[in-house]
DNA sequence: TAGTGGTCTAGACCACCCG
DNA sequence: GGGTGGTCTAGACCACTAT
């Protein structure tokens, strides 16, 4: 078939789905058409349509189910993307100077909190790190980390004088599970020194767990200078 | 073609380029080969090779350009996909019972802070909402929000006694945009006393800005109680 | 068991953009 | 200019699951 000027493209289809939701003309919780169905509404094939409804799906607007159809969802659990930068990046994208201090490289023992958090052996060795970030010389994050030895020996060989140690891992063990939160801490006295916070100020807090095939690699609590303010748009 | 043992699926070609990027067989910011020859390398078309690289591409792995090839990301600005429950379902899914609370509800005009940050006309009238989120009876949440009635009129029919103005929106107004932000404030007084913490303990808070085609419809800003921690698997 | 979405194929045309 | 990815077609078989 030739495309005529009726023939829509996944895109197309995907905003005329989204429009119809949205002015309810298809209302939450019904059905929609079938993928054949709305192939020959739209001019189109069913792959075509296939696309753009797997897409609404996976972007949180319907729920599909073989045999059972293509559903609207009426709760629009909407799923936001949002990117992690390296802090270089994220300092960078501001427009201010970065700077990176180390302030501490120990290898020591997992802490036994550190240790049942992300399944060591008791005892098990662990590189601890604290290092500032600045933009601009102004505090911008401190970075409290522990690497596992036995995961990333070569990690010994590092002294993470001139850059952090998550320009290293990135760097060295790329693309492994990832679990983040985020909190609201209160600064306790040392945070609050190297934030130019006062001792008790709210600090909002990241923390991240890395997984390397199974086997955890770091643990790291990001702190950052009042003020700070994640955003998103979606 | 008929598949053979050694034909790959989409799901199976993605794992295949995940695993050499991470055995480094493949080096950031190296090219890959081209789809035609993944193709004849996996038994498979490639029709199904692009969607393997299409979504590795989507979640952050890879940097995709007509001509350029395909390129591997060596920083990895990874995507994480976040859901935005409703508040009823995120404390639903704690196990816990969910009670809702409304405190106040007031038409004003808007203060000149939200005017400008809504880009509404001087002294437009907006819907203001108090209202509470309590998980097992404890405090859960205090959503503080503003309506720009202009734009949804029909809010002026809506006592939110029984039920928060979230729910309501979600099923009456279909956001098209949202600006999503988190932070770390502190308590004042009054949000203390709702969600049970000491004056300037430290609060997570979020802040959402929703629009619909363009107008905006609503600013809200929710105080989560003390301990709440967002967290995300990447 | 029948109908729906999930996926694959083989081929085609096109838009983009690097060299 | 030519190679790469972007997208569409027409058709097929399959997996799941509601009924």
């Amino acid at each position: 078939m030739t495309r005529t000027p009726e023939t829509k493209s996944y895109r197309d289809i995907k905003q005329v789905v989204v429009d119809r939701i949205q002015n309810g003309i298809w209302q939450p919780d019904s059905l929609l058409p079938s993928e054949t169905d709305l192939a020959v509404e739209f001019s189109s094939t069913r792959t075509t349509v296939n696309r753009a409804l797997r897409e609404l799906a996976d972007e949180g607007f319907l729920d599909r189910k073989r045999k059972a159809g293509t559903r609207i969802l009426n709760a629009p659990v909407r799923k936001a993307r949002f990117s992690i930068p390296l802090v270089r990046d994220e300092v960078a994208g501001t427009g201010a100077e970065y700077r990176y201090s180390l302030v501490k490289r120990q290898v020591q023992a997992a802490p036994s909190w550190l240790a049942s958090r992300l399944d060591l052996a008791h005892g098990q060795d662990v590189l601890h790190i604290r290092c500032m970030h600045y933009a601009d010389n102004a505090p911008f994050q401190l970075e409290v980390r522990w690497i596992v030895i036995d995961v990333v020996p070569e990690v010994l060989n590092e002294d993470f004088v001139q850059s952090g140690p998550n320009d290293w891992l990135v760097r060295k063990v790329p693309f492994t599970n990832l679990e983040l939160s985020f909190t609201a801490t209160k600064a306790d006295t040392e945070t609050a020194e190297f934030l130019d916070a006062a001792p008790g100020d709210p600090v909002f807090t990241t923390e991240r767990i890395t997984w390397l095939r199974g086997a955890p690699v770091t643990y790291a609590r990001l702190y950052f200078a009042p003020g700070y303010r994640m955003t998103t748009y979606i």
